[in-house]
DNA sequence: GATCAACGCGCG
DNA sequence: AAAGCGCGCGTTGATC
């Protein structure tokens, strides 16, 4: 029960200085939807840690008579939600913890208000009310469940706080917590999108189709093309019983119709065709219009959700759109402008997850090889086709692409001669692909030694862990197959650190140039600023070895943060600077 | 009509 | 016995 629902500026006072007096706050908001542009604040809960709380109502109080309340930590859960909100409606949003990642870092699950409740506190909260309508007339029950929710979140907070620091999982807190501003502040400016450029593509795209599908009339009458279990059965007609046979299977049974597998019938009349509808209907569909499906109505932009907590690495999700997996085709990535009359200035971590691994490992070779700022793709294939780096062809360098990053994912000799061949266009034989990898593993021996040792981590203590401690689980019954998880979760989380401890310094780095953030995915960082901005582009790439530094402190001493670390592009759009 | 699993594919 | 990691999302087809 709320002990006051507030209604105008007059009231808000008393309760306003009570509360600006406490530590912390816990605070809730109830929205009339989820999009913090379209949508309102209709209710304010703020909570002190003793149990009293205070229900704000927007629609009469205005934000400035609360403005007292940001001079101390709020505690919100999934803060991010908040931090939208409150800034789009006016407010100066202090220092926000967020009880939900505090949990998903001692929980090592990501879960819902109602259930951290259950557990660390053992109440049960009721969520009927969630979705009820916020713009309207409030019932009672609407009141409490608005006070309830900033209690739940001010104590659930003030208890995971203690045991956040007790389990040594502080300073990933902490900068989890301060990513989330940068993130949340992120999605809510938006992508800027030459939306007119888009149509076009979209159309391009769509006539591509449709003339594929006139082509395809002939050879595939009656076939669904977006159907694989149709597709399937059409193989199953055109192709003799001996190929059928040893046709790959999926895992329910059935033929698979991906691209590399469809390959294997490229002499069936139409197969080219398929091949390319398929590429262009995924076009279409995700980019085209599963992109115009995004466009704000209000700010014209993408606004996707970026998420902390939510993977098995500490990477970075986003959603609705997805805006981390564009295609990467200039056509396509040349529609993320900035805004007009700024410029972008990308920036990218080379081989970031490489020279983690060096540095995780401390491999001398690999590290020797960053120091002297020599090629590690160069000095792999010279290590496996046993000659000099010098004399390193083109192709043997691409194979060893293949054969270091494999080697990250725990990635077999089968898998690697697949790799070789469909990202890196090097055919490499099975025998081949483990004769590189028994090579590679005689060049850089500390690395094969952690690697190992990262595996019996997993199996012997079922957990293994990134630089800044965040442990990923292993339900290991028995011999399960780790390999591959146990070897990449570190390389790829520690590298996704140096990224969040960037992003978390970069607005306060970038202030005085007036930069802002537009993008991040997983190793790049794409900003927008005035013409011609020699400073932000410097301060982005100071960023960026900082937060290297941050999370591997030595890596300045061992010559891995670099100037060569960060790769800096300015351009009109993401196309240009990628 | 809504929901879910399976599959395939875009990215790092 | 062998197995490359991490995501989000569109479509199909089965199910309730």
């Amino acid at each position: 029960m709320p002990h006051g629902y507030i209604t105008t500026a007059e009231q808000a006072g008393p309760y306003v200085a009570a509360l600006a007096a406490c530590p912390v706050l816990g605070v809730d908001i109830e929205t009339t939807g989820l999009d913090a542009h379209r949508h309102r604040v209709r209710l304010l809960s703020v909570a002190a840690p003793d149990g009293r709380t205070a229900v704000f109502d927007l629609q009469t109080v205005p934000v400035a008579a609360l403005a007292l309340l940001s001079q101390v930590p709020w505690i919100a859960f999934n803060a991010q939600f908040e931090w939208r909100h409150l800034t789009h409606a006016g407010f100066k949003v202090p220092l926000l913890h967020d009880a939900m990642l505090m949990d998903r870092l001692i929980s090592h699950q990501l879960r819902p208000l109602a259930a951290v409740a259950a557990d660390v506190l053992g109440i049960a909260l009721d969520k009927s009310l969630q979705r009820s309508d916020w713009a309207g007339p409030l019932s009672r029950e609407q009141l409490d469940y608005a006070a309830a929710d900033a209690l739940a979140a001010v104590r659930i907070g003030s208890a995971l706080l203690e045991q956040v620091n007790q389990h040594q999982q502080g300073r990933l807190y902490r900068l989890w917590r301060d990513a989330a501003a940068v993130l949340a502040e992120l999605s809510l400016r938006g992508h800027c999108i030459d939306w007119d450029a888009h149509s076009i593509l979209q159309a391009a795209w769509q006539s591509e189709a449709d003339e594929l599908q006139v082509q395809l009339k002939d050879a595939m009458s009656g076939v669904n093309l977006n159907s694989g279990p149709q597709i399937g059965a059409w193989l199953t007609q055109h192709l003799p019983e001996s190929r059928i046979e040893i046709w790959p299977r999926t895992d329910s049974g059935r033929l698979k119709t991906d691209a590399e597998t469809l390959a294997l019938s490229a002499d069936l009349p139409g197969a080219q065709q398929l091949l390319r509808y398929k590429t262009v209907t995924k076009l279409l569909g995700t980019y085209g219009n599963g992109y115009a499906k995004h466009r704000h109505p209000i700010t014209d932009r993408l606004h996707p959700d970026f998420s902390i907590g939510f993977t098995r690495t500490g990477r970075i999700a986003a959603s609705r759109p997805n805006t981390q997996n564009p295609p990467r085709q200039a056509a396509f990535r040349q529609l993320f402008v900035p805004s007009a009359g700024r410029v972008m200035i990308g920036a990218d971590f080379s081989q970031i997850e490489l020279r983690v691994a060096a540095l995780l490992s401390r491999d001398r070779a690999m590290i020797r090889a960053y120091q002297q700022g020599r090629d590690l793709h160069r000095l792999t294939a010279a290590a496996i086709a046993d000659v000099a780096p010098d004399a390193v062809t083109k192709e043997q360098r691409q194979a060893a692409k293949a054969v270091n990053f494999g080697n990250l994912y725990g990635q077999g000799a089968k898998g690697l001669a697949r790799t070789a061949w469909t990202s890196y266009g090097v055919c490499m034989t099975e025998q081949e692909a483990r004769q590189a990898l028994t090579r590679f593993a005689k060049a850089y021996p500390a690395l094969t030694v952690w690697k190992r040792e990262q595996v019996k981590a997993a199996q012997d203590r079922g957990q293994v862990c990134t630089k800044l401690g965040l442990i990923r689980d292993f339900d290991v019954q028995g011999t399960g197959y780790l390999a591959g998880e146990a070897v990449n979760v570190p390389v790829q989380g520690s590298a996704a650190e140096i990224m969040l401890e960037t992003l978390a310094r970069l607005p306060q780095m970038l202030a005085r140039t007036g930069a802002t953030l537009s993008h991040s995915v997983h190793d790049e960082i794409v900003i927008e600023a005035e013409a011609d901005d020699d400073e932000a582009a410097a301060a982005l790439a100071d960023a960026m070895r900082a937060g290297m530094r941050a999370v591997f402190p030595e890596a300045e001493a061992l010559g891995l943060a670099g100037a060569d670390l960060v790769d800096v592009k300015r351009g009109q759009n993401w196309a240009e600077v990628h």
